[in-house]
DNA sequence: GTTGGTGCAAACGGTTTGCATTTAC
DNA sequence: GTAAATGCAAACCGTTTGCACCAAC
């Protein structure tokens, strides 16, 4: 994608959308393309992949780069912090007002310019809680 | 490794502990095995993996699962926020407190039991912030 | 009709793993 | 001597990309 591309709003580019913009969850680009694929059938990762990329280049989405090996997705664009299970990998919303004053604390420590942070938290989702508990 | 094995201290695993430990830099697994091959030519890159796991797993040092693509590593085990360059990838420590009560506030939230969490700080390390702001 | 998008399959990059050999104990 | 560790190469897995065909505009 060049920089002054015209975008086309394909029926794909639509369906990811919609779904993900549906859930209250993040998934990753490929249970998304799970979803999708109810309405899709054909839809192939590849496109997911490209069409997420592009849409949170546009700031229409969020790519979320949590923790994990896998990208995830988030259908809003506000800034929040996140909550990620460290059993299965899912991740929720945490319902706290961002910290704002955080990274003018921090800048210009080790002669780095500061501009954002990230706040995730970690623990069992209530499905994981009993079942890594009780082993 | 099964849980019961008795740990051999290998060339290997010293050179790779003690360069890790001299560094004040959290490097790449790729990174780390360039350095140790200064004192061990032959090294694999697999090694050096296999043995970052082991030590991380045994408390000795810390993996960090920063954002970007690749793990780090942590020759100290203390519990310490980190500064990532977003061109460089490179990380620094943060000289600042943890803040303790936050996983309290966020416990329960979506039902989660939360006992971690992990502040992350972003923006251009020294030598990038001239190099990307002319651009 | 033009050109951006799709599906497919191959490539990529970081990490893990199987195996024959080596080495710490 | 035994079992853990190494070096090597292949496998893995999430993600990206090249390409011929398709479809939005």
């Amino acid at each position: 994608m060049q920089p002054n591309t015209r975008l086309r709003m394909t029926t794909q580019r639509q369906v990811i959308l919609d779904e993900l913009k549906k859930l209250k969850s993040h998934p990753t680009a490929g249970e998304l393309c799970q979803i999708v694929r109810r309405r899709l059938p054909r839809i192939s990762l590849g496109t997911v992949y490209r069409n997420l990329e592009i849409l949170s280049r546009q700031g229409i989405i969020q790519k979320l780069d949590v923790g994990g090996t896998e990208m995830r997705f988030d259908g809003t664009t506000d800034n929040h912090y996140h909550l990620r299970c460290l059993n299965c990998g899912k991740v929720a919303d945490v319902d706290m007002e961002v910290i704002a004053d955080l990274e003018r604390k921090v800048d210009g420590a080790a002669g780095y310019q500061v501009f954002a942070h990230r706040l995730e938290f970690m623990g069992f989702c209530p499905e994981c809680r009993q079942s890594v508990t009780s082993h």
